[in-house]
DNA sequence: TTTTAATTGCAAGTCACTTGCATGTATGGT
DNA sequence: ACCATACATGCAAGTGACTTGCAATTAAAA
């Protein structure tokens, strides 16, 4: 559908999504370029001050619409976004329930390795969501 | 910390998480125990129209906070409940992306084949969301 | 029974979004 | 470069799914 986001620049990701340049949109995808794993909107906007919040959900719904960001819902009440990996590196995360520290886990091999064990009364499997929660090392020695 | 909810009647339950046998929890029980897999509060709450849905929400909660029930995050807006099953039949489920359809799955082994998996930055992962969507067999033929 | 702390119902509040609408602007056509 | 216009934005108001405050009930201990 659209390259991935490594080889791209913003200007170049917004025109294959048929989205408009706006100073917005921009400002948006150089702020989320800089966070490493799944985000919320409000961390987003922090980034963002001068554009209004609505904008952000607004955009970020218009980038999981064309696939370029995926949303990832953790134990917390907001969802979360991440720049949408290709089929080749669908991955999930290891969430530390004392200090929230994301980990990016490797590839998966979930689908392979489970869509058929859910039983005779599915045709087909086409999408999972498996994530971990436990404590960071960083947190067991306190 | 509790018999599981099979060989234990309403009344045992509530007694064994010290809450009060009151109208409206016997009343949920006696309701939950008629549906198979998770369910939102609000299908609960049009099976035990006598009662608020501030009561049943609350009711629930403590159910959860003593080990009765647990929640169940599927992709829709609200949360699911489901009684609790014990460590042997920790399980996970398949929801048809079409009619809503949804199949337990049978037990786990998510932990123990994966806990290794989630890298050196982790002392110990104690929980786990795994859940799978796709189309079901009598969806498929339409 | 009487006492008392747990529970309930109703109303109001909160949180994370979503929508309506008037104004502003990026882009395609001239 | 200029225009036209469909797309975007900002602000305010609306939703949906819970959560909380509080006075009135009620289960169950004394
Ligand atoms: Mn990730
Ligand atoms: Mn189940
Ligand atoms: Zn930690
Ligand atoms: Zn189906």
């Amino acid at each position: 559908m659209y390259g991935s986001v490594d080889n791209m620049n913003d200007h170049q990701i917004l025109a294959t999504a048929k989205l408009r340049a706006t100073t917005q949109r921009l400002a948006m995808l150089k702020e989320m370029r800089k966070i490493h794993g799944p985000f919320t909107v409000e961390r987003l906007h922090k980034m963002c001050r001068s554009m209004d919040v609505v904008t952000v959900y607004r955009n970020i719904k218009s980038l999981v619409a064309v696939g370029v960001m995926r949303e990832v819902r953790l134990k917390d009440a907001s969802l979360r976004y991440e720049f949408s990996p290709g089929e080749e590196t669908h991955h999930h995360h290891a969430v530390c329930n004392s200090c929230g520290y994301i980990e990016e886990l490797s590839e998966c091999k979930m689908h392979s390795l489970f869509s058929q064990q859910t039983s005779k009364k599915f045709k087909s499997i086409d999408e999972h969501v498996l994530e971990f929660f436990g404590t960071c090392n960083s947190c067991s020695k306190k």
